[in-house]
RNA sequence: CGGGGUAUAGCGUAGCCCGGUUAUCGCGCCUGCUUUGGGAGCAGGAGGUCGCAAGUUCGAAUCUUGCUACCCCGACCA
């Protein structure tokens, strides 16, 4: 081995690092906070992407684009969403460079100031509803269901690759209702479908809850989220969907007229997931010898390595890989035949392991003798070889085996670092061993924030399936009907 | 944004305290031959405004100041 990574238990973050750099998915850029995301990672976004358009478009979403730029008063026109972007906001202040006078580049023209500055959008809820108000008059004119792909920008202090980063790529999808309740059961829907996505695409499990007043979204009444355990113990938000109440519309002026010719305020909700969820991905299935990817995001689920002598041999090995490869396709597995001369079998397993590709088959004349194949599993390391002649339908096997396996022990891992905590003592043990711990709250913010100056932990989510049991606040002693869901969270 | 650290070839580094010929080593890269079932071997070769900008000095990778980016810790946050 000339190259190895860092293990997870001697530092967790190099580790992360150096797959996310090492598998090619995406490295830092001259520009702070912003990262370039590379072709091999860009891939496995567009499969994400692909995958949830589909399941925004099923439910009836469209897809629209709004522009980057947000002139600065609409973002002040409703107060608490104000209140939660304002100190990450990038502005924009003038319209033109110049050359400098002394010939040195260029400079800032000082004549090309803005009227009114334009702030580069954090999320774009102002812009959407400022537009929504001319779409908007009759309640026929309802639901809007949009949906935009885009770029945000805010503005943080600490980034990390995909987890926080100051420019990332998301999805936002904008609803408008004519019913409190049409739009809180688009906010269901709508974090049903990260579920379903986490679950079936990413083999990540995910808790469906909402989230605290202290945690919720800037402007939202309530906030529904999914979080994920990663393999540290931390905490991860994979998703959000708001329901946002009347805010937007009142600070909008958005109105409809009801079939009784009313005029109503507009109910609305937003939601999205971001190129976070490459991260998520990274840190839920990924080992020591590098990334590991679920068969149904990676960009090729099987990789053909052809092992030869001479030109002679690569002629013939590869006239069967390319047969196998053919047979594969057809049944819709997306495949990659390297038969670069440039690096030899070993280098090339080691550095298919470490961009996680599921599947690896070994192809060489000690097979074409034989009619066999060999077959490399990612998730297990396990090797095998089997008959060449039934190699597609194996391969269509083992790929769900493999979607399925990576499921299964991300949930067991989930469960093994879940606990309840009944005492502040167990409490505050659970929290520094990592984990999702399940314990009594008073209900208050001001609890909340002492649990976390105290422990580091934050309340995560209120979960859905959370039972109603009777118990006192483990800080407090003050009474709580339920358990929340806490850890420490990136 | 506060504290700490780092920046030398594509990557990882030595040299920096104590300024002085042609800036060290490994990997990678290029050429050739031999190789190819777990990161090949030998031989030859190319590649550097020492992060950027000023300053001190006869002379700066080395000393001083400013800036930029990255890493770690904290506050903030998806």
């Amino acid at each position: 081995m000339a190259e190895k990574l860092t293990s997870r238990e001697q530092d967790y973050s190099q580790w992360y690092n150096e797959i996310v750099q090492g598998a090619g998915l995406a490295e830092n850029s001259g520009v702070r906070g912003c990262m370039v995301i590379k072709p091999y990672g860009y891939a496995i976004w567009e499969k994400m992407q692909a995958e949830l358009d589909r399941m925004f478009k099923e439910t009836g979403h469209e897809n629209a684009y709004f522009p980057l730029f947000i002139p600065k008063s609409y973002l002040s026109k409703e107060a608490d969403h104000v209140d939660g972007f304002a100190k990450e906001c990038a502005v924009v202040t003038h319209y033109r460079l110049k050359n400098a006078e002394d010939g040195k580049g260029v400079v800032v023209d000082p004549n090309a100031k803005l009227e009114e500055e334009l702030i580069i959008r954090p999320t774009s809820e102002t812009i959407i509803w400022d537009t929504y108000r001319k779409w908007i008059q009759s309640y026929r004119d309802l639901p809007i269901l949009v949906n935009q792909w885009a770029n945000v920008v805010r503005w943080e202090m600490r980034t990390r690759l995909f987890l926080r980063t100051a420019e990332f790529l998301w999805q936002e999808g904008h609803t408008a209702h004519a019913t409190k309740k049409e739009a809180i059961s688009e906010t269901e829907q709508m974090i049903n479908i990260y579920a379903e996505f986490a679950q079936d695409f990413m083999a990540m499990p995910v808790i469906i809850g909402l989230k605290s007043e202290k945690e919720r979204f800037a402007g939202a009444e309530k906030t529904y989220c999914i979080e994920a355990l990663m393999q540290d113990g931390k905490a991860l938000q994979a998703g959000t969907s708001h329901f946002l109440g009347q805010n937007f519309a009142k600070a909008f002026d958005v109105k409809f007229a009801t079939k009784e010719g009313k005029q109503e305020y507009v109910w609305a909700t937003s939601w999205g997931v971001s190129t976070r969820l490459m991260g998520a991905l990274v840190m839920s299935h990924s080992d020591d010898h590098g990334l590991v990817l679920p068969p149904k995001l990676a960009p090729y689920q099987v990789v053909i390595v052809p092992i030869y002598k001479g030109d002679d041999q690569l002629e013939q090995v590869s006239k069967v890989a390319l047969a196998v490869k053919e047979s594969l396709e057809l049944k819709g597995i997306s495949v990659k035949f390297d038969n670069r001369d440039t690096h030899k079998p070993g280098w090339k397993f080691a550095e298919y392991e470490l961009k996680g590709v599921p599947l690896r088959l070994a192809l060489g004349l000690r097979d074409l003798e034989n009619g066999t194949i060999e077959v490399s599993r990612r998730d297990t390391l396990d090797k095998e070889t089997y008959d060449i002649a039934d190699i597609d339908n194996k391969v269509e096997q083992l790929l769900d085996k493999i979607q399925e396996n990576l499921y299964k022990k991300a949930l067991a891992f989930r469960d093994s670092r879940t606990s309840r905590a009944d005492s502040k003592e167990e409490f505050i043990k659970l929290i520094e061993d990592g984990g999702f711990v399940y314990a009594h709250w008073d209900g208050t913010s001001e609890t909340e924030e002492l649990i976390k100056k105290q422990t580091k932990a934050t309340i995560r989510c209120i979960p859905l399936d959370t039972e109603q049991e009777s118990g006192v606040c483990l800080f407090t002693g003050n009474p709580s009907n339920m358990r929340v869901l806490f850890a420490k969270n990136y």
